[in-house]
DNA sequence: GTTCTAGAAC
DNA sequence: GTTCTAGAAC
């Protein structure tokens, strides 16, 4: 086959060729044999990013490829090899035989002018080291509606060289058309897997196409435009002829939306960061751009550049800094160098700037080794760990299973964040967990880029060729020792003593499902060798008779003890690389020698970590200067204390009656304001209401002006309507949500003035919730009655939009008018919803509520939507709410569910 | 919390 | 033209 190269020789033998794979694997990767999908990723990325730091411009990088011989044969290599594995096998790093670089100096443009469309890709830099060739492609079609792009497609999926992936937006949900967003995520995993993929969809202006050329940026792989410009006219024609497109367009709407579309196009410009764009006027320019992307696979590198004939009038837009547009009707591409060198000289530099605007995640702590590979390409933090409690505690493999892989679900749902990754490491090969989880993780659909697998050792991932984790979990025994066997030993042993010192320094014991953070001290081997940072100890629950804390088969307990376990390290990995404090409290500190107790903070520390807190939900001269709706009052002049009970109000339906002890409290916690009183301070708080932290004493309190319509709750709460509620107690009022989202949803109000969200709760309105709770298990049980089918959830939004503290009691049918759109979705079916036990369970353990706050919110029309069931992504809200009628699959999303047979006691 | 509306996308 | 989403206003 023409143009194709021969594959570098491998040094152990001109005849290797990779034909003896046992050979091969001592000098392709180290762990190539075993290595998973996502290890290949990393790696891939890790030769990418040397390659840009060898040779930032394409330019570079055209020299370099300049310095091997003209070569032939790739693609026969291996004639049973499938059509993936050749393409796996392509991309392999080799070290190649000795070459005559004076000889092979100007080769690649020479190569270029004889070949205009493709050149060798085989390539190596001055050091003599193999790099990744840019052989993958991302390439963006630019046409509107009749030009063709599908045909282009076809063309390129039926026949092409390299099995390309096509992203079409029209039926990328399942058929239906989708969102940007979900072609994104497809061409990401696509390209990933070293795929090539066409865009096909109209691209017709720079902001449909920014992000794809950002992602192609990010993924340091190649952005190609090819521009369907065909006539207006043709392109009507020819829409109004089809049917069935996949997009609804038809003879009827074609000619008026052709023409719009038409009239708001952008050609693309190499200044968007394309480095390659071809123009196609005509059907001829578009079979010939075709039969160019047909014939490319991973031996060929088409040209930077642009290419195709250009009219006056399109010229304009797309000439950059004195680049002009190559007309490839009368000279073939790349023929003109120092118009070549420009244009990719321009568009490397336009790629640098893509990826310096691209979010980054501060590198924490970075060693020598991670200061000069790691922190400069892989802008992301992944935490390394074990299966806690199945090895030496005999935690039941196929519960730990489920749990990890809910764990991880949540925390991806919970972290946003693409940086933040997790990686499952046990030593076997074989491991019975390993392949659990792995099944569970697809089964539910978890994000395989940010949740992975290693198999190895774990303190040695790195320098076996893994991907670089700067965190590692340690699952501990509860001294923190650094005796006995397994991940325990091996981390101790690894660190050296810095760790063992360093966690003396944080802590002595720790309590079974929490965890600790150690930062590793610059001397320790493991970070030195391995660039790992942090190791978080973790303590899981213990099932072994032979070793302390024995659970003695309980695993309700020890379920809730492993996901406690989990989701503390989880929380203390991300806490690393945020703002959130981190989770301290079950261990047993050396500064305080007491379980359970936070240290004394001086004055200072005070000070800062009420900055900080203050941080979390926004800080307040932040908001003011953004002129939102939180001040800061100057002193308790509203409010203070603000407790209370409206005297004679009783029990309107009777199914609920108070627990003495309930009574009490109330009585005792809600005295001192009548009604009167309570008027004249509504309207008092009109103007300025209190929501924070504080235990309501109303000093040093932030204080949030409510909406007027964020007020029906409280009123309510103040003044009870009988005729309005279901229940009322001298604690809590019951009523059915105003806009149900589901079969069944009622609202459990607490009465409490001043207690209006979860971060006002603390220790001392424990009872108060408990009470809510009942309240709201005693509804969801007499509707359970009228519908066995029905499951309830009981819980608090993080962030809630009504003043007044409010329960939600809701069946998780979620078949409701009134639920319309996407924060409504994720309000209830994300971790944004806080089942109320696990509430009343966090005020026990830590005295407040954490995860409250704007990140929360704002995270709420940033998730997808995501079945609660099947975990499966839905591309829109009606999609959503047919899917959600239909799937069968249990529920996923709480522990915690009221069912007939939890009322009933089974 | 909701409703209304402009804009994106094809 | 339709469908859907996000933001403003209340």
């Amino acid at each position: 086959m023409e143009n194709e190269v021969e594959l570098p020789k491998c040094k152990y033998g001109a005849q290797c060729y990779r034909k003896n794979a046992e050979h091969l694997s001592q000098f392709y990767h180290p762990s190539d044999s075993e290595e998973t999908y996502e290890e290949r990723v990393v790696r891939s990325k890790r030769s990418h990013a040397e390659l840009n730091q060898q040779g930032a411009g394409s330019q570079e990088r055209g020299k370099e490829f300049s310095h091997i011989p003209e070569q032939k044969q790739s693609s026969n290599l291996n004639p049973s090899a499938t059509e993936d594995s050749r393409f796996e096998e392509a991309e392999g790093e080799w070290e190649i035989d000795e070459y005559d670089g004076e000889n092979a100096a100007n080769c690649e443009y020479d190569e270029v002018a004889q070949e205009p469309s493709t050149s060798s890709y085989a390539h190596h830099n001055s050091s003599g080291r193999n790099q990744t060739p840019d052989a993958v492609v991302l390439l963006i079609l630019v046409g509107v509606p009749g030009s063709g792009k599908s045909t282009f497609c076809s063309k390129l999926m039926s026949s092409g060289a390299q099995p390309w992936i096509r992203i079409c937006q029209d039926i990328i949900a399942n058929g239906k058309r989708g969102t940007k967003k979900q072609c994104l995520r497809e061409a990401e995993s696509a390209l990933l897997r070293r795929r090539s993929v066409v865009i096909d969809r109209c691209n017709i202006d720079i902001k449909q196409r920014q992000d794809f050329l950002e992602l192609a940026a990010r993924l340091r792989v190649n952005c190609h435009a090819v521009v369907l410009n065909l006539p207006a006219s043709l392109c009507i024609q020819r829409a109004s002829h089809r049917v069935a497109h996949e997009g609804g367009l038809n003879a009827g709407n074609a000619s008026q939306i052709i023409n719009r579309v038409f009239r708001s196009r952008r050609l693309p410009s190499l200044s968007e960061g394309f480095f390659r764009i071809t123009l196609c006027r005509t059907d001829a320019d578009v079979e010939k751009a075709t039969e160019e992307y047909r014939v490319l696979d991973h031996s060929k590198l088409l040209g930077a550049g642009l290419f195709g004939p250009v009219n006056k009038k399109e010229i304009r837009p797309l000439q950059l800094a004195g680049i002009t547009a190559i007309d490839d009707s009368n000279s073939p591409p790349g023929t003109n160098k120092e118009e070549l060198a420009r244009t990719q000289s321009v568009v490397a530099a336009k790629q640098q700037i893509l990826k310096d605007h691209l979010p980054r995640v501060g590198v924490i702590g970075t060693s020598q080794h991670m200061s000069s590979v790691d922190e400069q390409q892989e802008e992301t933090n992944t935490l390394a760990f074990p299966s806690i409690s199945t090895a030496d505690f005999q935690f039941d493999h196929y519960k730990a299973s489920t749990i990890l892989v809910e764990s991880v679900s949540e925390f991806l749902l919970k972290n946003p964040n693409a940086g933040l990754k997790l990686m499952l490491v046990d030593i076997g090969s074989k491991s019975h967990m390993l392949s659990l989880v792995k099944k569970k993780a697809t089964e539910l659909n978890v994000d395989s880029y940010r949740f992975t697998f290693f198999t190895g050792d774990i303190t040695k991932i790195r320098s076996s060729g893994g991907p670089p984790c700067n965190v590692l979990a340690n699952a501990t025994n509860w001294r923190l020792k650094a005796g006995g066997g397994g991940v325990n030993a091996a981390i101790f042993k690894a660190a050296g003593p810095e760790l063992e010192e360093a966690t003396r320094k944080v802590a002595t014991t720790l309590l079974p499902g929490s965890s600790i953070v150690v930062p590793l001290s610059p001397s320790s081997p493991l970070r030195k060798e391995e660039g790992v940072t942090h190791v978080i100890h973790v303590l899981g629950p213990n099932m072994n008779p032979q070793r302390p804390n024995c659970l003695a088969d309980d695993y309700v307990e020890g379920c809730k003890i492993l996901r406690n376990a989990y989701a503390s390290l989880f929380e203390n990995f991300a806490s690393l690389f945020q703002t959130k404090p981190m989770v301290v409290d079950n261990c047993k500190r050396v500064d305080t020698g007491s379980t359970n107790q936070k240290p004394k903070l001086n004055a200072f520390q005070v000070l800062m970590q009420a900055s900080k807190r203050k941080g979390e939900v926004g800080d307040i001269s932040l908001k003011r200067e953004k002129g939102e709706k939180v001040r800061v009052i100057e002193d308790s002049i509203t409010c203070s204390g603000g407790d209370h009970t409206e005297s004679g109000i009783t029990q309107t339906h009777g199914q609920a009656n108070l627990p003495s002890e309930m009574n009490s409290i109330s009585r005792e916690s809600m005295n001192g304001h009548g009604p009167k009183n309570l008027l004249s301070r509504e309207n008092a708080e009109a103007k300025v209401h209190d929501i924070r932290a504080g235990g309501l004493q109303g000093r040093d309190k932030v204080e949030r002006k409510w909406d007027k319509w964020t007020l029906a709750l409280y009123k309510l709460a103040l003044h009870p309507d009988e005729s309005k509620l279901l229940q009322v107690t001298d604690a809590a009022v019951v009523l059915y949500d105003l806009y149900p989202k589901a079969k069944k949803h009622v609202l459990v109000l607490s009465r409490k003035q001043g207690l209006d969200a979860l971060e006002d709760a603390r220790q001392e309105h424990i009872a108060l919730l408990e009470h809510m709770h009942s309240l709201g298990e005693k509804w969801a049980a007499s509707f359970l009655k009228e519908d066995s089918s029905l499951v309830f959830r009981a819980g608090y939004h993080s962030v809630p939009s009504m003043k007044q503290l409010h329960l939600h009691v809701v069946s998780q049918d979620f078949d409701s008018a009134c639920l319309k759109n996407k924060k409504h979705w994720n309000s209830f079916t994300t971790p944004f919803f806080r089942d109320s036990l696990d509430i009343i369970d966090e005020l026990k353990t830590h005295g407040r509520v954490d995860n409250c706050g704007e990140r929360a919110e704002k995270a709420l029309q940033e998730l997808e939507l995501r079945c609660h069931r099947c975990r499966s992504i839905q591309p829109n809200m009606p999609r959503l709410k047919a899917h959600i009628l239909a799937c069968t699959q249990p529920l996923f999303n709480s522990t915690h569910l009221i069912t007939v047979d939890s009322v009933n006691g089974v």
